[in-house]
Parts: structure tokens; sequence; C-alpha cells
RNA sequence: GCAGGGGUUGGGGAGUGGUUAAACCCAGCAGACUGUAAAUCUGCCGCUCAACGGCUUCGCAGGUUCGAAUCCUGCCCCCUGCACCA
């Protein structure tokens, strides 16, 4: 039996997870009683999703697995206008190339999530760049714009604080709204898709789509409506934060930009009050193991149960099984015994895929090179200063023994096993050095 | 366009001729404590230097001064009123 199999719909499974911000009327009913092709957009402003994506994913992953179909859609015609939902300022285009880069790189991030095999409900993904970016200008206008009017736009909150900046907000991002309707439009004349999950800041672009659908086609044969959207809440800590803005960014789900060691790390750190929302956002644990983890907070927070089931199905959802034994190895290695104790071998193994410096063999002769010049271009710390200062508050290790001096020589001695050298700043921040070939 | 206010170290925000690398808060970093937590405490938090010190910073460019973030001139940008939007 399945772990969704407890919840008698999609829509009451959402709810519970604390995944349910917003919903259209009938959304719920249709969800409960139909099985709907949904979709959900991806935006290719960056190289990779990163763990705020999480919620829309696991949002098409539960609709999947409840019967309906999720259509994942990247952003490769949206993203050369760039959705001004919310922000402050006008985006700076990207060119076509980086945006199809990024297309790619996202698409392939989100494969592994959705089965696209299924017999009766398979996944598919699909990119708006090959309907919009074809577009004819006049016929959008005549065919598509008239069904709006500029003062619905204007009223949407999500654009409403461009219009009393200064800077204003160019037509190009106006029309954004236009783009992402059409696109809701597009797949629902093709795949029957009349229904779009999306943040909860995509409430008024996913309104807009909703209701195109009603101007072009009219009601249902029901009288209810065709077109169905519901979205995700904004995901904060019990501190008030951004879901994600941690140290240093948010991490993403590309292993080369965050490997599965600190995206592992970043689940297993978070705070009691959080670890159990998150559970419920980010995996598919069911209830009643749920229901375990929550207790086990109460009552033995130390052991951080829910952290690290969490932890642990977070990685393994987006790196795989052996993702997620590498990041164990690393956290082993760092947090449980000791690191000196390591082989050169070892090391590399268990930070593979993690920031590697290299230095060249003569680096390391005669004199050597400062560790604290060593440390900077490691990445250990910002300036000669900053490293200086770390030491001295004893911050510093270079292969696992505390550095005293900043200025100490690293010579080809220092060499694990002749080919490494690790540097570990304060408690948990680990950099490898590596000889280059 | 006119009038007024303002651009200071990651953010907020003091500072109106020297004692200011620049208060204070937040964030960040390190240490102690701990559960790889929270809270708390301590130290750090422009670059350089073992240190003394040196150097570069207060929108940009000049200038006045022995000496300027602080005064003057020009320029750029932002905010607030008013006007304009035939």
């Amino acid at each position: 039996m399945t772990p969704s199999a407890e919840f008698s719909n999609v829509a009451e499974e959402l709810e519970w997870r604390g995944a349910l911000f917003d919903a259209t009327p009938g959304a719920a009913h249709a969800l409960a009683t139909e099985k709907v092709t949904c979709y959900n957009g991806f935006d290719p402003s960056a190289s990779s999703l990163h763990v705020g994506n999480l919620v829309p994913i696991m949002g098409l992953v539960r609709l999947q697995r409840h019967g309906h179909t999720p259509i994942a859609l990247v952003g490769g015609g949206t993203g050369m206008i760039g959705d001004p939902s919310f922000r402050a300022e006008e985006r700076q285009l990207m060119s076509i190339e980086q945006i199809d880069e990024n297309v790619e790189a996202i698409r392939l991030q989100l494969e592994p999530f959705l089965d696209f095999q299924a017999k009766s409900n398979p996944a598919r993904m699909v990119n708006n760049a090959d309907w919009l970016r074809k577009t004819n200008l006049l016929e959008f206008l005549r065919d598509i714009g008239k069904h709006f009017t500029v003062n619905t736009m204007m009223g949407r909150e999500s654009v409403k604080g461009r219009f009393s900046r200064d800077s204003g907000i160019s037509f190009t991002e106006f029309s954004y709204q236009l783009l992402q309707a059409y696109d809701f439009l597009t797949l629902y004349e093709r795949h029957n898709c009349a229904f779009q999950a999306g943040g909860s800041d995509q409430w008024g672009n996913i309104l807009g789509g909703v209701d195109l659908i009603r101007r072009i086609h009219g009601a249902g044969p029901d009288g209810r409506p065709r077109a169905h959207g519901i979205a995700y809440p904004l995901i904060t800590s019990s501190s008030g934060e951004k879901f994600g803005k941690s140290t240093g960014g948010a991490p993403t789900l590309d292993p080369k930009q965050t490997s599965p060691y600190r995206l592992y790390q970043y689940f297993l750190n978070v705070a009691d009050a959080d670890a159990v929302p998150y559970v419920k956002l980010f995996t598919l644990l069911n209830q009643v193991q749920i229901g375990g983890l929550d207790a086990a907070v109460k009552t033995e927070p130390e052991k951080r149960e829910a952290q690290r089931k969490l932890a642990e199905e977070v990685t393994r959802t987006v790196h795989g099984q052996g993702g997620l034994d590498q990041a164990l190895r690393v956290t082993r290695a760092f947090f449980g015994g000791d690191i000196a104790g390591l082989s050169a071998d070892e090391m590399e193994d268990v930070l593979d895929g993690s920031s590697v410096t290299e230095i060249r063999r003569d680096q390391l002769s005669g004199d050597g090179m400062k560790f604290s010049e060593l440390a900077v271009s490691a990445g250990a710390g910002k300036s000669g200063g900053d490293v200086r200062r770390t030491v001295q508050q004893g911050g510093m290790y270079l292969n696992g023994v505390r550095v005293e001096d900043a200025d100490r020589a690293v010579v080809a001695g220092d060499l694990i096993e002749g080919r490494l050298l690790v540097i570990r700043r304060g408690r948990k921040s680990y950099s490898l050095v590596k000889l280059a070939d």
C-alpha cells in the first residue's frame, strides 16, 4: 500500500501537509472526483532548481501518486520575458543561449521525480518555447489580448508595487501574465490540462489562465468551471525566514553546486520546530510515520530523529541512494571520528562532488606556501587577515590538526599520502586541496 | 520641470573639519556551552602586518584646507511634495 493510500484524495493530503495555500472554487472537488491533468511551470532564470522548488515538485509527485497526470513545464518561452511577480525591479533580459542552457539543466533535474512510463497517467515534460517563440504578435493580440482588461491586470497584487515606483514596469514584463495564461490555454487545448499548480506568488498568473480558459471555452457542461488552480504557500522557517535562505544562499538541487553532503546537512540542521512541518512538505512519509517523528521531537529532541529522517529522505529523493550514501559517509567522517585518520582515498571519495581546489606541486616545494594563502585559495577564508583571525581564535585545522600559526609553511610533506590536504574551518566547514596531476 | 530631503563599511543606521577604519543594531565568522539545536556568553567582523604601523574606503569627478565622510563646484542616482503629461 502506498503512503498516499491513507488519504482519499490529493487535496486532502496537501491540506494535511500544510501545502495548500489557496485553491479556486471547485478545485478540491475536482481533485477528489476526477483524474485530472495538472501542470506546474518552472522558471529557467537560474541554472539549477533550489530547495524551495521542492514544494511544487513534490506537489506534482503527489498528484501523480493519486492517479493524476502531471505536466512539468519549463519556461523556455516565458523565460525570455521574465515574471515580474512581486519583484521590486525590472529584470535583466537573459540571452536565448543562457535560457536554453538553463531549461535543459532544469529539465534533467525534474525528470527523476516523475514517472514517465506510468501506464494510465504518465508524466509529461513540455517547454513553452515550443509555442511561445513562434507566436504571431497580431494573432496573439486579437485572440488572447482581447480577453484581458488592463484594469484587471493592474489590480494584481503581484505587480501593484511596481506602479508606485519611479522605475515602473516595462510593457514587456507587464504582459507576462498573458503569456502564462496563454500557456495554460495551450495545455488545456493540447493535453486537456485543466489544472495548474504553483507557488502563492503565481496565484495571479494562475487565475489569469483559469479566466482565459473560461472566456474562450465557457463553463463546463455541468456548469462548473473547466479550469482550476491551486497554490502552495511560501515556506518560512519558524524564525520567520524565507525557506532556503541559509548561509551562502539557497541549497540547489545540482550536486555540482550543492554537494549531497551539503544538502543533507542543510536539512539535518533545521530547527526542531521546523523538522516535522518540513517532513510533511518534502517527503512521502505517511501520517503514521510522521506522527512517530512528531512524538520523537517532543520527547527526545536531542536525538533529532525527525531531522535525520528529513535529511535522509530529501537527499535520497534528489540524489538517489548513491548520493545519500555519500552524504552519510562524509557526515560520519566529519562528525564521527578523527578526520586525520582517513586515508586520501576515503577523503577523495567522501568529498567527491564538493568543491575542490587544485594546487601545483611546485607551490609546495622548498619553503612551501603560507597556510593563510592556501586557506584563502581553497575558499576557507575571505582574506589573509580573515584566516589569521580565525587561526587566532582557534578555528582552523589542517588535516585535522589545529593550526597555531597562520603563517606556518605548508609543504609537500603535509600532503596526506602525498596528494591531499584537508582544511577545516570551525565546526563543520571543510575544503579539500588536491595536487594537480 | 520646480521645491525639499538623501546617497556612509553585507543590510539598517550614527557621524557635519582633526581624538573616525568610522558609534550602535542586524546579519556573518570563530570560541565556550549543547543535541552538528535553540537560547546565552566571549572574541572578531576594509586590505595588509607577528606587532607598531602602513594602505584604501563614506555615490562619481574635481577643489578649498596643515588636515575632509564632514566645506565648495560639477555630474550621476534615489525619495518626498507640487507641477506637467493638449
